[in-house]
DNA sequence: ATCAAGCTTTGATTCAAATCAACATAAGTG
DNA sequence: CACTTATGTTGATTTGAATCAAAGCTTGAT
């Protein structure tokens, strides 16, 4: 079902992975650090427009993102589509498919990526050996959780230009933590699919980016963005705070 | 923040439980279904309308759900709410606190409720100690984000009638597994919290019951809903799979 | 039993976002 | 490069749900 990728054996090691503080729990002495090298099988590439997995495929592995930009979606069975996630640098990927040992949802590069694969199986045996291990899973899987969380409200209670507010917040913000300017970005998505994930269509959201330009909230040229006024930008997104 | 409740110091033994297949993973000796019973500290009652816990509470442990039903919102900086979810007897709440050791929703008791105050250390222990626990509360953590994946759906791409009809065949189909009638419920939750979590308003909520009423789809009066035409709600709510 | 408060239903009107439509711009491809 | 295709913007119109409003039911308290 995936596009063919290729299928790495050289040696990863997360010991020297500069994204590590992000996939990984901190506070191991080195040995230790050694040994959970081992959650990592291998590396993989996926092309721009390429499923790391699919709707359906049996789920062995999260994956844990090392360069690179995915989206997450599922579809209704009339063919509707829903973005679930838009997932970054750092990133695990693929908890869906825990519960019934098939994925649920399709993750599809949105830029040439390559994911570090770890079989579940490792996770889980590394997980019983390093209490750390274990609690930081458990606080990945739960972030998760209260992310989707956020997007409930966002999708049940928020309007239109609340929804791009808070999706820009969030994507910088996230940018940011990963050493990149907290003021401009290159999206890496399509209106569409920011639409998607907002429970907005693409002419609603492309309406809003031109507000907030006019407004000199932003400047905005196709998928490159520019935050002028983030004080603005949270404002609408949470009103109460700043009145 | 809690209204006082009652700390039972009973015994209590999910060995023993009949709500065990829902909360529990299966295939365990009777040996090690007596050390699991370690994982229930106690066992506390929720007054209707009482928090079991809070926004802002410390985390300390899991909660199954003995008999009764919550809910779990969110609220805005501006006083929006947004229901997240109803849980009922068999079902375990509070994973939004693991990942910052702090709740981040409120969980309302909708009847008189009695839980199992699971607290997560013993749970991470004896997930360590059992391959079956640890493998289990992924599971159940898994299932809580692909379950909201889905309400990210509806909230995103479906109407007012097709939520409410996913909706009310999410209900009985959780109240069918828990013995009770596949067609008759008597609804917890006013229209107002249906329509939070569906993103709708009450008048909304309750003129969609008024439809599929008056179309002989279903019987309502006030609280009491019966289905009498599944397939016909199977069909709103997926309307492909039925052309 | 009576009253008050909370919930539900229904109708009239408004409004935010969807839809329909046209064109502009950018990105790829042979 | 020219041409096709994908993506993005903007305007006009429609529409589904929100809002505003009023009345009917239930439930629980005095």
């Amino acid at each position: 079902m995936n596009q063919p990728t290729i299928q790495e054996a050289i040696k990863v090691a997360c010991s020297n992975c500069n994204l590590r503080e992000l996939c990984m729990p901190v506070g191991f002495d080195s040995e230790d650090m050694q040994k959970l090298d081992e959650v990592v099988a291998t590396r993989r590439r996926v092309k721009q427009g390429d499923l790391l997995f699919a709707n359906g495929e049996e789920f062995t592995s999260l994956f844990a993102i090392r360069t690179g930009f995915f989206k997450t979606c599922i579809s209704s069975a009339d063919g509707r589509e829903q973005v679930t996630g838009f997932q970054m640098a750092g990133e695990i990927i693929g908890l869906d498919g825990i519960v019934s040992d098939f994925h649920s949802c399709n993750a599809i590069a949105l830029e040439d990526a390559e994911v570090c694969v770890m079989p579940f199986a490792n996770i889980e045996d590394l997980s019983r050996e390093f209490p750390l291990l274990q609690r930081h899973m458990h606080k990945v899987m739960s972030r998760e959780i209260v992310r989707e969380n956020g997007v409930m409200m966002l999708l049940g209670n928020m309007r239109a230009e609340e929804r791009l507010a808070a999706f820009l917040l969030n994507l910088v913000q996230r940018l940011h933590a990963r050493g990149l300017s907290q003021t401009e970005i290159v999206l890496r998505m399509t209106r569409e699919e920011i639409g998607s994930y907002l429970g907005l269509k693409l002419e609603t959201v492309s309406r809003a980016f031109s507000k907030f330009s006019e407004e000199g909230i932003i400047e905005v040229k196709q998928r490159y963005v520019r935050i002028i006024d983030p004080e603005a930008l949270k404002k609408i997104f949470n009103p109460q705070t700043y009145c």
